[in-house]
Formats: C-alpha cells, sequence, structure tokens
DNA sequence: CCTTTGATTTGATCTGTATCAACGCCGCAG
DNA sequence: CTGCGGCGTTGATACAGATCAAATCAAAGG
C-alpha cells in the first residue's frame, strides 16, 4: 500500500516511545487539543497513547464498544455504513487531525477502517470524558469539529443526492487537494496523491468503479488531471476542475 | 397549508404573550433546555422571544448573519442546499425541539425555510453564547444534539447513495412515524401526516416529485400504506414497510 | 355553481449510470 | 522467467429513475 522505507521507519520509532511529546506533534494546533495551553497539554500527555494500524485493518466496528477516543496522526481512515445484502457507502474520512468517538456515547454507528498505515492519538474514554467537564478548551474544541464535520456532512449530501458522477469526481479532487495542502506546506501544483482505490473512491461518491475509472480517464484525456501513474497525479487545469464541480463561486 | 382554525388561535395566543413560561414548554424536555435547572431555565427566559413564521417563509438564508439561534417549538422547517443550476437538496429536517443555529458562526451554510407554519423560540445569540460559557448544562446538551444530528446526517447519506427509490419512501415514512409519535403520546398505529408535499419529499429523497408519487401511489396498491386524503395516512403493515426500507434489523 | 390555480397522478420516452464481461497491467512469490 | 492475484481499464447492454407531457383532483374565491 503505496508506503516508503523511510516512512515505515518513523512509524516503527513511534511505536517504539509510543508516546512523544505534545509540543512537537504535528497535528498540535488543528486537533483537538489545539487551543490547549501548556498545562492542559500535560493533562493530556498523561493519558494519551499512541497506536498504530496497516492499511486494510479495521479499527472499530459498528457497535462495539469504545474504550478511547482518538486523533488521527498521520494516515486516512474511514467511516463507512455497510446494507444487509451488502451496498455499501462511506460516510466520511478522517485525515490527519481529526477525531474519532464521541464524548457521552459508549458505541458509534459506523465501521472505522484505516484506508492507509494509520497512526493514531488514543485517550482512554473515561479520563477523557473526565477532562473534557473540567477543561473548556478541549470542550470547545471538539464541538467546533462536530459543527464542521455537521456541515461536510450535508455538502456531500448534495453530492450524493444531485450531483452528476463528473461532478462528484471533480468536487472529490477539489476536496482531496485541500486536505493534502492542509497537511503539508502548501505549494501549488504540488503533486498529489489518491490514497483511495477506485472502489473505494466509488464508494464514497455513491458511484460503481467502473464509472469513477471513466470519468477520471475522460479528465485525463481532456488534460484536466495528468497522472504520473495510477495514483499520483498533477491538477493540469484548475479553473476547469472547479467549472466541472457544479460549486458556485471562486 | 392544512392548518385547522384553532391552531391558527393558538397561534395568536403564542404571538401575543410572546414569552410563555418555560416549564409549561412542550418541548421542555427534549430541547437545548432539556437538562437545565430552574435557575438556568430562568436565565434562558430572560433572553428568549417566540417569532412564528407561515408555512413557505423563508426563516434564514445562506450566509446570512444569524443574530439569533433558535428552538423549534411547533411546526416543521427545512434545511436547504441549492446549486447555480437550481438543483436543489434537503440536507436535514427540523422538528419540534430541534435547534436552529451554531454557537460560534455567525453564518450558516444552508437555507432554512417553513415548511408547515412555525414557532421558534428564539435566543440572541451574544447574549446565549454568554450563557453557553457559564453553563455547562447548555454547551454539554447542545454536543449531544450536534452529535445526535451528525448520526443523522451519515444515515441520510447511506439513504442518498446507496438505496433504491422504494427503499428511500419507506425510510422516510418510518422515520416520519418516529418523530410524529415521539411529539404526540406514542399512540400506536396512529394516523399520520405528511408534512411535505410531494416536490419537498423528493427534495429530502434525492429523487423527483413523480418517482415519490409512484412509489406511494405502489405501497398503496400493495396494502402497506392506506390513505385518508392526499396528507394524511396511515401504515397498515408495519413489516412490510420495515422489510422495503432496507434497514436491518428489528 | 363555476373558474382558477397549484398539487398530484399517470403515461410515454430518454438517458446516465449500473451491470455484466473481457482484457491489460504490474508487483510478487516461487 | 513465469504464473498468479489484485487492481484498473474498456466495451456492450440493461434498467431505474429522470424527463417531458397530459390529464385529474381539490381547495379557494368570485
Amino acid at each position: 500500500m503505496v508506503v516508503r522505507a523511510n516512512e515505515r521507519y518513523d512509524q516503527a520509532m513511534l511505536d517504539l516511545q509510543s508516546r512523544p511529546k505534545c509540543s512537537e506533534c504535528p497535528i498540535r494546533h488543528r486537533a483537538v487539543c489545539a487551543r490547549c495551553d501548556d498545562d492542559e497539554l500535560l493533562m493530556l500527555e498523561q493519558i494519551k497513547t499512541y497506536r498504530s494500524f496497516k492499511a486494510g485493518d479495521p479499527m472499530l466496528w459498528r457497535g462495539d464498544g469504545l474504550t478511547y477516543v482518538a486523533s488521527v496522526v498521520s494516515g486516512v481512515a474511514s467511516l463507512g455504513k455497510t446494507m444487509e445484502d451488502g451496498r455499501t457507502q462511506m460516510v466520511g474520512l478522517l485525515f490527519p487531525s481529526d477525531f474519532i468517538g464521541r464524548p457521552g456515547r459508549a458505541a458509534i454507528d459506523f465501521d472505522v477502517v484505516a484506508v492507509t498505515d494509520v497512526t493514531l492519538c488514543c485517550f482512554q474514554r473515561k479520563p477523557f470524558e473526565a477532562l473534557i467537564e473540567t477543561t473548556p478548551h478541549i470542550a470547545q474544541r471538539l464541538m467546533e469539529m462536530a459543527l464542521d464535520e455537521l456541515d461536510a456532512a450535508r455538502d456531500w449530501m448534495l453530492l450524493l443526492g444531485r450531483k452528476t458522477a463528473r461532478e462528484k469526481i471533480a468536487t472529490f479532487i477539489e476536496m482531496l487537494a485541500r486536505r493534502q495542502q492542509l497537511a503539508n506546506a502548501s505549494i501549488p501544483q504540488q503533486e498529489l496523491v489518491l490514497p483511495l482505490t477506485r472502489y473505494e473512491i466509488a464508494n464514497y461518491l455513491g458511484l460503481t468503479l467502473e464509472t469513477v475509472s471513466r470519468q477520471l480517464g475522460a479528465m485525463k484525456k481532456e488534460g484536466i488531471l495528468s497522472f504520473v501513474d495510477r495514483r499520483r497525479f498533477r491538477v493540469a487545469d484548475v479553473e476547469a476542475l472547479h467549472a466541472a464541480s457544479g460549486d458556485d463561486c471562486g
């Protein structure tokens, strides 16, 4: 699953020490701890543990008791729902800094799966909930993140309910670019990576993998995207991509 | 818009007094104030005002500055998104006790429209936000409601992305029954009301009004639903309805 | 009672995407 | 090098639901 040797090495290091300093954490200023001051960070450091998963590993199953909540430190995870007959729909993608779990609830109503290799910063649920009570900075940030996710979910409802296959793909690529530029320093015209297989993209967009393949092919032929290989590509025509997304403004 | 004379009368009374007692409020135990004790309720009472809208009235437009946040006391409101070319998708339905607005944000990213006649219990945004800081009961309840909405949004993503027209309709009816039985005392086999037109239902389910009409017609013919008139109906076969929804378990 | 108007139903087509079916590419194990 | 298995592409066909077009119904006003 597209992981280079040095990344594997970093991974191993993280696992070994298992509890790196919060102050040096790459998601320090975007995660649930974003608003914490140094004292509060120390409290969090007491109850955190790093945990890592390989690409494809299931992380949590629907209905599981949640013993911990967590922030994604690196990698990408998916939230998915499955119907009895096997149809599935991805209902969210988690990038670094995103949060897993719900204070006050012991279970979740979807499956969480590692899409790439993933490292989590886990907090035991009970102590974390106690910390929320006494630390408004965490509670506030959590609320803010929940509301952001709600906005994102609603944008996705518009996509799923009304957009054409082409618009879905274009919107997806734009979202991906936004998230990946957030993670790295924002280099324009940067090379982007599809962390998902065609099947997973289809699953996220409410399409089939064949349709995804055809639409990506079409955009390549039109010169909107240029592929280095099947996973790595560049947005050659930002304007055209945006026009194809069906979204207004900018 | 299907409102009987006595309801209009109640409405007028509410408008006149404009600030009824919280302790007698029909949504007292389900709304954002659910966990408040008597003292906290008094604080809320200070900053609240009732406000009513007629069916079809726009309540808030996308990007509007929010001067207030509110609970729905009676009636049904919709959250909708619109694309440049006019395609629209409903991204939420608000029933009594549901909350409008986001503490910490001055704007919302969708339109809110009264579907039936609606009465809101409005709080000025600034004082309400101040109250949140000092009243954990409100902040906690708000968080809980946001997370519930997030769960509902994700269920709807599965519906929009993967369910057939028939499954969508069945799921919608089940949801409606659940919400309406919550509001009134739970009388089984109760007569239910479609608060939405065929067009609005279609808009909510990512379908067209013709498809909605055909599917409702089919379920009537199959004896799953029996209609009194175009808006009022009864679920004649709860089992069959559930089987048609595509959802698992009991 | 008649007219108007908007909501709903019903019917006839059209089309975007799913579905079914092969085939190609590429990394990996033997 | 070779065969194998997982992805990805490409083509042919089918179909659910959209679209276009009337016809029907029902409440509201004159």
